[in-house]
DNA sequence: ATGGTAGACCTTCTA
């Protein structure tokens, strides 16, 4: 059993590259965040070709999430208890036993910003709603686009980020608030390491020069952690023509 | 201090 991420900023532009990408590493599940599709513009055929059947919340230009998977998706939820929130962000949906919650968090700005506020306000509900699922569901996996580094290794530079956007103190706490809930950053099962990323910067040659942070997360549960074997970043498609700035993540359980 | 690039919209916003 394969489960993935990806954001893959606009799947108009980027549906080659997840056809190639579902037909070299064949996920069972993986999450699309940032599609930047509305449901009736979403490629529901071409999906389906390629041995997918799909969930979808979106909006016009921006946000909107996805999730695909080999079996039948149940239980869809794409608004949450105490966030009346127009932005297309979240979606969770059950796959056999395995309950998945696909996330695109707020991206937040700067320290102060409005959309900061929102950013850690947005996170103090996804958690509660996590917690209520993690009850229901021992088999939990909550992925995507967190847009905060959990440490400093998961930072190009550190000393120079300091404690701004994605690294403020606030924000690794909310991030933490979430493991606490009961998951696992299946990434840090594997690796220890400083210096791999999923997300680079389209400008400054930022990929070339590994000038990334690592904000893609793929966090499973106990029962899911007692079963993971390996948890990667795939940094081949950020290597393609006219690519996505994230990379895929991909998780496999012996399930 | 600012800009660099990309995507979508309608020439600016978001990341």
């Amino acid at each position: 059993m394969k489960i993935a991420s990806w954001n893959v900023n606009s799947l108009k532009v980027r549906l080659p590259h997840l056809q190639q990408w579902l037909g070299e590493a064949a996920p069972d599940i993986i999450a699309l965040q940032e599609t930047k599709l509305t449901d009736d513009k979403f490629p529901v055929d071409e999906i389906a070709a390629m041995g997918y059947r799909v969930a979808y919340s979106g909006q016009k230009t921006y946000n909107g999430v996805a999730i695909l998977a080999r079996g039948e998706l149940g239980d869809v939820v794409t608004d949450i208890e105490g966030l009346d929130d127009p932005q297309r962000r979240i979606l969770a949906a059950t796959v056999g036993d395995i309950r998945v919650i696909n996330l695109y968090v707020v991206n937040g700005k700067a320290l102060g910003d409005e959309k900061y506020a929102y950013k850690l306000h947005w996170l103090a509900k996804v958690r509660d709603f996590i917690a209520g699922e993690m009850a229901k569901h021992p088999k939990l996996v909550v992925l995507g686009d967190f847009n905060i580094c959990r440490d400093d290794r998961d930072v190009y530079d550190a000393a120079a980020w300091g404690e701004d956007i994605f690294c403020s103190p606030p924000e690794r706490a909310a991030l933490q608030a979430i493991l606490d809930t009961g998951l696992h950053d299946s990434f840090r099962l594997f690796s220890d390491e400083a210096g791999l990323f999923s997300w680079w910067d389209y400008r400054q040659a930022a990929f070339r020069r590994n000038m990334g942070l690592r904000i893609d997360l793929i966090l499973i549960s106990d029962a899911l952690k007692a079963v993971a074997t390996s948890s990667i970043i795939d940094k081949g498609p950020r290597k393609w023509e006219q690519p996505s700035d994230h990379a895929p993540v991909a998780l496999e359980l012996n399930l």
